[in-house]
RNA sequence: GCCCCCAUCGUCUAGUGGCCUAGGACGUCGCCCUCUCACGGCGAAAACACCGGUUCGAAACCGGUUGGGGGCGCCA
């Protein structure tokens, strides 16, 4: 924390916000935004809110809305107060509207799309940069159709400190009248902001660097209004591998993608937090150790790039880390269409597959399919699994130990002293063993560690498939 | 075109003037461990964009160049 945060944090409570629109699912960047703010507020012990930024009424949809609180639901990332909707606020922000056009600070302006068009288009053509010019900043009579502008200084400067990179200035003469209120009498984006932030009492606006180029004119508003200015953070973004801007073409539109490609929400915001932010040397971090650890100074301010290999090795240590019994209850909520060919399959064994298994995929899915081996059907035995020579082994080995086993305790530790056991007795390699029995009980080459995977699959399953095998040997 | 922001290995990053022949992590490639697959351990290749300053001393400070990103809507 730097010396204004604490500052700040000692003398009143921090309240930041997350605003999305709801004109498009919540993609990686936005729910990393919203996770630094999220984080800022528990290591603040500040507070969370969440405010649907819906007033653009031909492109909100209700979908959206929902996808966005679901993502963050799914994330952990919990609001502390009911969400605002801006559309329910046309009221207040009219009313403000009013004051500013009284104190003579906003003015009406009738000029059509189509003049503007051409002014826009003439200026482009001389290739200056294009600013409204100001037409109808003291018109007296207007047309029916106007939109309100704000009177913005002509010389000047305005500055902002930003929490990350420091002071930003930027010449008045840069800043136009932008609208502040539509024809149809909806407030825009940089109008709506500043009145609801201050409404609801926003400490830190803390958003990505897309928004760098809004703040002048925001602080310039904020000053009008007599409002006392937020404190101004602004994240690098994150880039698709074609380092543009991300969006729908860059892979997983929806954060929640990630969530049926089977990412646990730890992994995300561990993958996340990483870009961008930095703890000396960890990589490796758990949502309670984050939520003392974020701090805004340890921020970068260059841009990232959104790649999924370190995601991947992230993902696989989150899975290893989560308790069986929670990784199986997530597993059932999240995957249940996934797993119901093992709907009959006695709980506790399943969550002992869960267990054997977790430790050795990256992804649920992977998981999921390993997990045939234990409860799904018996195997078939492909002609090529077993070499000549080995198939004289297995026979061997199979026949002898299917009594020796039945006799036996399934309990991993009983069952690798027995296995063990005949090996040296007979003086068989071990590795040569364990490939033959593994073939017997999986039909394949690949599978979780042989006694615990047996004992999972328990006495009758390991039996039978020991005959299975036999018979399918000459 | 104009404005703003940024610039360390392929990628994420450490680094706040001497500890840097630049550290960690992912990925890649070796080797080891091992009942397979993983995990783990060890090692290798791999970067301070460029040019000028400032300084006894610059990856770090300043200026410029180049490069990248963002913005320039009655979208947010």
């Amino acid at each position: 924390m730097c010396k204004v945060e604490r500052e700040m944090t000692q003398n009143s409570k921090v309240r930041v916000r997350f605003p999305p629109s709801p004109t498009g699912f919540l993609h990686v960047g936005g729910a990393r935004t919203a996770l630094f703010n999220w984080l800022f507020a528990k290591a603040t012990g500040g507070k969370f809110l969440l405010r649907i930024e819906d007033t653009d009424r031909e492109r909100s949809e209700e979908r959206f809305t929902d996808d966005i609180k679901e993502s963050l639901q799914w994330l952990g990332l919990q609001w502390d107060e009911e969400p605002v909707f801006q559309s329910k606020r046309l009221d207040r922000h009219r009313e403000v509207a009013e004051q500013l056009v009284a104190k003579g600070l906003a003015y009406k302006c009738d000029c059509t799309q189509e003049e503007l068009e051409a002014i826009r288009k003439n200026f482009l053509e001389k290739k200056l940069p294009y600013r409204y010019p100001g037409t109808c900043r003291d018109k007296k009579t207007h047309r029916k159709d106007f939109v309100l502008r704000v009177r913005n200084p002509d010389t000047g400067e305005t500055r902002f400190t930003d929490l990350i990179r420091g002071d930003i200035t930027i010449p008045n003469k840069d800043i136009e009248d932008w609208v502040l209120v539509r024809t149809d009498g909806n407030p825009t984006y940089n109008f709506a902001v500043v009145v609801d932030d201050h409404d609801m009492g926003i400490t830190h606006v803390l958003r990505g660097e897309d928004h760098i180029n809004n703040t002048p004119k925001q602080a310039l508003l904020y000053k009008a209004l007599g409002y006392d200015l937020p404190f101004f953070a602004h994240f690098p973004m994150i880039l698709g591998k074609d380092k543009a801007k991300l969006s729908k073409r860059h892979g997983a539109a929806s954060t929640l993608e990630y969530r049926k490609m089977g990412y646990l929400p730890e992994t995300m915001i561990n993958f996340l937090v990483r870009l961008g932010w930095s703890h000396g040397d960890q990589e490796v971090f758990s949502v309670d150790e984050l939520k003392k650890a974020f701090n805004l100074d340890a921020v970068g301010k260059a841009n990232a790039i959104f790649n999924t290999e370190k995601l991947d090795w992230i993902s696989g240590i989150q899975l290893r880390a989560k308790p069986a019994k929670e990784l199986t209850s997530y597993i059932r909520k999240y995957f249940a269409e996934e797993i119901s060919p093992y709907a009959s399959i006695d709980p506790a064994r399943f969550e002992s597959g869960v267990a054997i298994i977790q430790g050795k995929v990256k992804l649920i899915p992977e998981l999921i399919e390993q997990m045939d081996c234990l409860f799904g059907p018996d195997p078939s035995y492909p002609a090529d699994g077993l070499k000549g020579e080995e198939k004289v082994l297995a026979k061997q080995v199979i026949t002898d130990l299917k009594p020796l086993l039945a006799s036996n305790p399934y309990t991993v530790e009983s069952l690798e002293k027995a296995v063990r056991g005949y090996a040296e007795e007979k003086e068989i390699g071990f590795g040569k063993l364990a490939k033959a029995t593994r073939f017997a009980l999986t039909g394949g080459k690949i599978s979780p560690g042989l006694f615990e995977m047996m004992a999972v699959q328990g006495k009758e399953t390991v039996s039978r498939r020991f005959d299975n095998l036999l018979k399918s040997l000459p």
